[in-house]
DNA sequence: GTCTATACCCTGATAGAC
DNA sequence: GTCTATCAGGGTATAGAC
């Protein structure tokens, strides 16, 4: 349980580059928040870069999608709109994980400055969710349990409002307003979006 | 057609704060690119964030919302499909408007760090075209033109997949990739959209 | 309105004692 | 591994000559 210095510094440097970016966040006050000078930094770490390429390759799979370490898809997708609800709720709960959120926070900061992190954002995040989705309503669509469409298209509509929900959930909370109301934005997105592309519909 | 050297600054300051967001743009750079000493800048502004000031209440509405200002909603509104594709298009315009397209990217860099880029894209973004959404499909379903749900809930579903897209066709064009397909995603969601929520199904 | 000169602080990074 | 000391460079901003 004992953190090294090392891990003090990755934990402070995050903490930093999620509230003010990476230009924003000084080696100073990374030091400072770990307790010691800046020079002993450089004893852990060859630079500032450094520090972020570690927290990069880190976080970066395993804060954007736990999605798709889960069982087989075929498996799930025929399970309708239970996966649907079991996918967005594994999305909603990285919200809920401290260090998911910043680094969220962190990449959208980074986003329109950055190309790794833009790459990271369409690789990991996008592609990769857009992959299971698209992948899962193919499925269902040969099942018949849902409407006929484009999957691609289905996966992209379905998504988005995730994003687009998780986003300002985060930005409520840093202004400390309820994020209350965000968090049933998700299960009326599922019960909205099946009630459209489900074949029964009483 | 004279630009004064006031408005050369406001240009290079927000090319500069879209590439780089507000601290990372120097005043130097800025005044570089003008053609002036840092020293000259203070006679046109009181300090950098009387600039940033200046650009944010000149760009806020004009660039987040070209819609309010449209004909009444009530009347456009009866329109049904037509006026999601009007809504669209006009959301869509905002990414080949050079100074839109700026401040967008600034806006997404800054709303995580800062408190009044925050406010100014919660009220002036999305609230403004909730309100607008939801009030036209209020009028929808009263005229049994689409299906009768939330309209709230069916205004921010509509809403987030086209600022999803807005957001990818510009990181996308932040690498030079083709951006040509994320244009055709903007007809896509509509029609999808349409499909799902109408109250004809031929 | 623009220039030079200058003030003063913060930045990332290194050298060398302990 | 951490410290003190130090560095060059860049940051915002002001004073005063032209």
């Amino acid at each position: 349980m004992q953190k090294t210095t090392k891990e003090k510094i990755l934990d402070a440097a995050l903490n930093l580059f999620a509230q003010k970016g990476y230009k924003g966040a000084s080696v100073r006050m990374i030091a400072r928040e770990v307790g010691i000078r800046e020079s002993a930094l450089y004893n852990h770490f060859k630079n500032k870069e450094d520090i972020l390429d570690t927290i990069v390759s880190t976080l970066s799979s395993s804060s954007l999608s736990l999605i798709s370490s889960s069982s087989s898809i075929e498996q799930s997708a025929l399970k309708g709109k239970k996966f649907l609800r079991e996918f967005a709720t594994s999305f909603k709960l990285l919200s809920y994980d401290d260090k998911s959120e910043k680094f969220f926070r962190f990449m959208m900061i980074e986003l329109m400055q950055n190309k790794k992190i833009r790459d990271i954002f369409l690789n990991y995040f996008l592609k990769e969710h857009l992959k299971i989705l698209s992948k899962a309503f193919f499925i269902m669509m040969q099942e018949g349990i849902i409407l006929s469409s484009d999957p691609m298209l289905m996966a992209r509509e379905f998504l988005s409002p995730l994003f687009f929900y998780r986003m300002q959930a985060t930005l409520l909370k840093l202004d400390n307003e309820s994020s209350s109301n965000t968090s049933t934005l998700f299960e009326k997105h599922i019960d909205f979006f099946w009630d459209m592309i489900s074949s029964s519909s009483p």
